[in-house]
This record gives structure tokens, sequence and C-alpha cells, in this order.
DNA sequence: GTGAAAGCGCTAACAA
DNA sequence: TTGTTAGCGCTTTCAC
């Protein structure tokens, strides 16, 4: 056996197979789209040749005819950061499983990608586009963005995990309220009162709910308020090592830290232990998304995780219903539930 | 202002655009295309209806129409693993630069999910196809994987980060041998002589290069090699912590581990605190790779690193080249870096 | 049941 | 400089 580069394979087609079959094209085409009646004898025949070429229709070429590329574009904010990279493979494998194919940009930070992924996107003739993140967490949708979404979802449907006001995209969240109940009930039920929130910008719409939440349950427990507890912050670890030393540096310490992810739980694990205190001896942290990161660390952490195979499913059925023009609700919640580890434990005192 | 799904928003064309500046299509196509001269004048009508309008080719219709898609699919094993996800976005972001998209599959461990992935991107008429990690890992290629490869390496130029004996793939790879010394240099300076390797599989290419050099290094420093010092086992946490969990409880301790990557190390990590020993007074701890997890640990990891940017460079460069019918080395090394932190110090005693 | 022909949206060779 | 024409590879009427 000996494989050489047979230089210019010229990519075999439907004509050729027709022609080795002594039947037009159209013949080929029906055994292939199965949808049609072919003779069982020739059908037989064409299938033979299409299995001795190993013979794969151009997508492009049928994308082009029938309009649908069966391509789903995917913006995420950053797979490096493990809760996209979940979330990403988790629709790329329900998108194969429908018979779609991903196509994944990433925006790094910069929201003018997001606009060039869109156009791009476009371009390509996706039938639908998937948003992770980015602008979409916005508690205050960004207009220019916002006209330039409406404008794209006249021809293609939008599904997000956030929002954007004043388009029709269909939304996919994680229940906010729910994360933070799951977290507060658990560390008052530790008797906890002294709970702070580390990280985390209130002008991101899923943080903003979190800290609504956060006082309201404070307030179910008729536990008072402190101001200095809420650290608002980013959403990696020198955010959330830097909001701890805060903390603790002021002499305000927590029994309990609620980090608004694992990577800035990261950090405040690193400042707590810097500082010489025992986790969860003397300080408990939890966390959100539930990332490979909780069980990396020591202690390992307590942290909400949302079933991301079910929360990629529900955002590719969305778009694949929404591309398909069949009925899609415009909001759905994915149910988050907790993961207790080592890093949470009773109290101190 | 109000952006309402404005139903069915037919797909504005290039003839369109003709018909509305009085040009015929080609007219359009030459603005677009800017690779033959039309008068100013005309242009620039054209061009404020292309702008009025925000029209977007279609890249289905280009593609077919000029046989270059200007997508490079990437085969990666797993995106969630932080190297795969380095190398992707520095893959994707030097696409861009270029004028490339990039569609990523992942084969999640799922071998026989490769082939299918190669079939899917050959349809999708990308213009190259870069494989990172997976069966091209391996030592001894499969053989039926390499019948496939070759095929489409006729049409379609393939770059992978490991090898395909067989096929004419392009090779980007790290230098595992210099990786390997980095690491060597960097104990045997601290004193260290009773160093592990936990963790890998020789019958991966990397890891049995690694392997090879270790027993050099050792012999160039008369070091003695110690069987048992050598724990294969697999990639991630789990067999990290396994493996050493094994080292110590057989009484064989070291005074420095290398781990195959930052996974791994994270595992040693735990076992090595779980019994009772301080990294790195007792045991010093290093890795591979260099990805975040090397940060967010306690303590953070010595580590060696691939400038992920050059290496996704690299492998895009190769990839577009090919495709362009331009001159690509059939071989390409990538050389690593050291980078020191808290995890390694001088050898116990 | 099957083939011919038109068309998907674009580019490029050829005339004019 | 510009328009006409012929594809790129496939699907889908519309006849037969």
């Amino acid at each position: 056996m000996d494989f050489q580069k047979s230089s210019d394979n010229k990519r075999i087609t439907i004509y050729d197979i027709a022609k080795e079959a002594g039947v037009s094209a159209s013949t080929v085409s029906r055994v292939l789209t199965n949808n049609a009646n072919v003779r069982k004898e020739k059908k037989d025949k064409i299938q033979n040749i299409i299995d001795k070429y190993d013979f794969k229709p151009n997508a492009l070429a049928k994308g082009l005819s029938d309009t649908k590329s069966k391509i789903i574009g995917i913006i995420a904010a950053d797979v490096r950061n493990p809760y996209y990279a979940e979330v990403f493979v988790a629709c790329e494998s329900a998108a194969r499983e429908a018979g779609y194919t991903v196509l994944l940009c990433n925006s790094l930070g910069m929201v003018e990608q997001e606009s060039l992924h869109l156009q791009m996107l476009q371009q390509q003739s996706v039938d639908a586009i998937i948003q992770l993140g980015g602008r979409v967490d916005d508690l205050v949708s960004d207009k220019d963005y916002v006209g330039k979404v409406a404008r794209i979802t006249g021809t293609i449907p939008v599904v997000v995990t956030g929002k954007l006001d004043g388009t029709s995209c269909y939304r996919v969240q994680i229940d906010a309220k729910k994360a933070m109940d799951l977290l507060m009930s658990h560390l008052i039920g530790l008797g906890h009162k002294r709970i702070a929130l580390v990280g985390g910008r209130k002008n991101v719409t899923s943080t903003y709910e979190k800290y609504k939440q956060y006082l309201k349950v404070l307030h179910d427990h008729q536990i008072e308020f402190q101001e200095e507890f809420f650290v608002e912050g980013g959403y990696n670890y020198q955010t959330g090592y830097e909001g701890m030393n805060k903390l603790i540096d002021r002499h305000i310490k927590p029994t309990a830290v609620i980090a608004i992810n694992d990577f800035s739980a990261a950090g405040i694990v690193r400042s707590i232990t810097e500082h010489g205190y025992r986790i969860p001896q003397d300080i408990s942290v939890v966390s959100y998304d539930n990332t490979y990161i909780a069980t990396l660390l020591i202690p390992t952490l307590t942290s909400v995780d949302y079933d991301y195979k079910t929360f990629g499913r529900k955002l590719v059925q969305a778009a694949i219903n929404a591309a398909e023009d069949e009925e899609v609700p415009i909001q759905q919640l994915v149910t988050p539930t907790l993961v207790i580890r080592e890093s949470s434990g009773p109290a101190a005192d």
C-alpha cells in the first residue's frame, strides 16, 4: 500500500457518478437526498458507485441551491474560559446529532469583533447564530450592536445566552435567581451570616440579578446587608484575588464568600490561604459555573452547576427550530443545581 | 427607533445592487473583489449602494465559483482542555488576520469522530485542515486513518501537530526533546537526582520522545534510571493523582516530579499534599503546557510554555501556504521555554 | 421513474 | 472600461 500525493486529484462530482452509472445527474441527486423514487436496480448501482469513490456532495453547492447551509454559527466570548468551552462542546454535540455543523468565533473581549463575526457568519449563510456571552450579557444593551443584530434577525435567527433589548433574539438563560438561592440556602443552612459576594460587575445582567437576589435572601433572613461585603470586580483570577485581599486587609472578614465564578474563586482561595486562614474552617468559599477548575483546587470547590449538556441542547434546539421556522419560545431558563465539595462548611464561631 | 422582525427579508444579491446602480453584475463583482478597473464614478455609486444596504456577498456562491472557501477546518481533540483552547484561539486569530475563517470540530476522545469530521470538512470544501492532537499523536499511525487522510491530502492540504506516517501531511510540532531538556536542567540544577516522570503513555509520540530524552539526560549526568520513577498513565487529573499515590504508597519518594501536563500536575499536587508533604520543600513538581491551570494552583506551577501565538501562526501559515500552492516545509518545530514558579525548588536533603 | 433545464449567487474569460 | 456568457455542483420543477 502506497499513499502518494496524487497531485491534482480533481474532486469528483455528481456528474462523474451519473456518467459512470449511465444516468442523469438528477437521478444521482435523488438517491443522495433520498426524497424521490428511483428504481431499486438503478438506485443500488448508483449507491455502489458512490460508495466506491466515497463520494460526498459539495456542501457549498448544496447550500447554494437549497439556501440551507446546515451550519450554525457560534460567537463565544472566549473558549479558553472553560465555562464557554463546556457550553460550546455541548452545542457542537447537539448540533452534530441534528445533522448540523458549527462554526466557532471568539470575540476575546474585543466587542468590535462581535460585529465583525456577525457579518462573517452572515456571509457564510449560516442557518442560525448562537451568541454565548459578550455584549448579550450587558444589562443595558449597546445600541449600535442592537441595530446590527436586529437587522440580521430578519433573515437569520439569533439565540443568545443573555438578552439584547430591542431585538427579536431567542433567549436561553441560566436561572440566576435560583443559582443565588442555592448558594445562599446552603451557606445560611451552615450558619453563615457574614456572607460576602466577590467579583462581577453590576452592569452584567446575570451578576446584577444575583446581586439583587443576594439582597433579597439576606433580607428574608433578617440579616443586615453590609455594603463592604459586595466587592465588585471582574471575572478572573486576579480580580478575585484582589477583591478578597481588600476585604481581609480592611479587617472585614466574612465567614463565607460567594465567588462570581470558578476563576475568581481560585484567586479568592489564594488570598485567603496567603493570609493564613483555612478553608472552610475559617472561611467558606463557594462559586458559580462548576467547571473543572472547581475540582482541581485544594480544597475542591462547592459550585453551582448548569448541566451543560442540557444547556447546549436547548440553545441548539432553539437555533434549529427557529431556522426551520418552527415554534420557539422567546425565553427559556436552565435550572442550576448545587455541587457540594470541600470548600464550604459550618460557619466559624 | 424600532427594530421589527421584517419577516421575509429576502437576502439582497449582487444583482439587486447591479440593477439599482444601472450596471451589470460583473461590474459590481469587480468593485467587490477590487481586482479589475471600474470607472471611479461608477465605482463610487456602486459602493454607496453596497454600503447603503450593508451588502455582503454570499460566501457559498463565492466559494462555489472560485473553488476557494477561505475556510480552514480544525479538528481538535478537545477544546475543553486549555492546551487545545490556547492553540485553537491562536489559530483563529492568525487565520482571521489572513482573511480566513476557521471551522472547529472536537473529537472528544472518540477516534471514529475524527474520520467523520474529516469527511464533513471535505464536504464543506475547506481550503485546508489542521488537526490538533488525537490520532496524529499516535506513535504508530492507525492504518485506517492514514488511508483516509492520504486520500484527502490529494485535494486538501492537512497540517498536524503530530505526525501521520504514510501521508503527506505537514507537521508543526513542539520540540519535545528540548521541552524535556528544559525541565531536566532546571531540576538537576537545583540538585535533584530522584526525578520521577508521571503520566502519559509511551504510545503517544510526544510522550515517547520525552521519555527517551529523560533517559538520555539521566545517563548524561550519570544518574541511574529507576524503573519505578516512570509511572505511565493518562493526561488528566485522575491519572496524575493515582500515579503519584502509587509512588508514595510504595515508599519510593522522589524529590522532584515531572508531570506530563498541567492537569496531571494538579492531581499530583493533590496527592502530595494529602500525604502531608510540602511543595517544593519536600517534593518539587514541574509540568508541561503552561496553561492557566499552572497559575491557579497553590503553589503555582513551574511549567514549559510553547508560545501559543507562534504555534498557532505556524500552523495556520502552513495551512494557508499549502492551500495557495506555495512552498511549505514538511516539518517545523516550535521551541519551548521554561516558566519558573513556586512549585520547584532545591532538592530536599 | 427519469432526464432536461433552470436557478441558487458569484467570478472570470471573452467580446465589444 | 464594461456587458455577456459560461460555469462552479447541486436541487428541483416540469415534461415525458
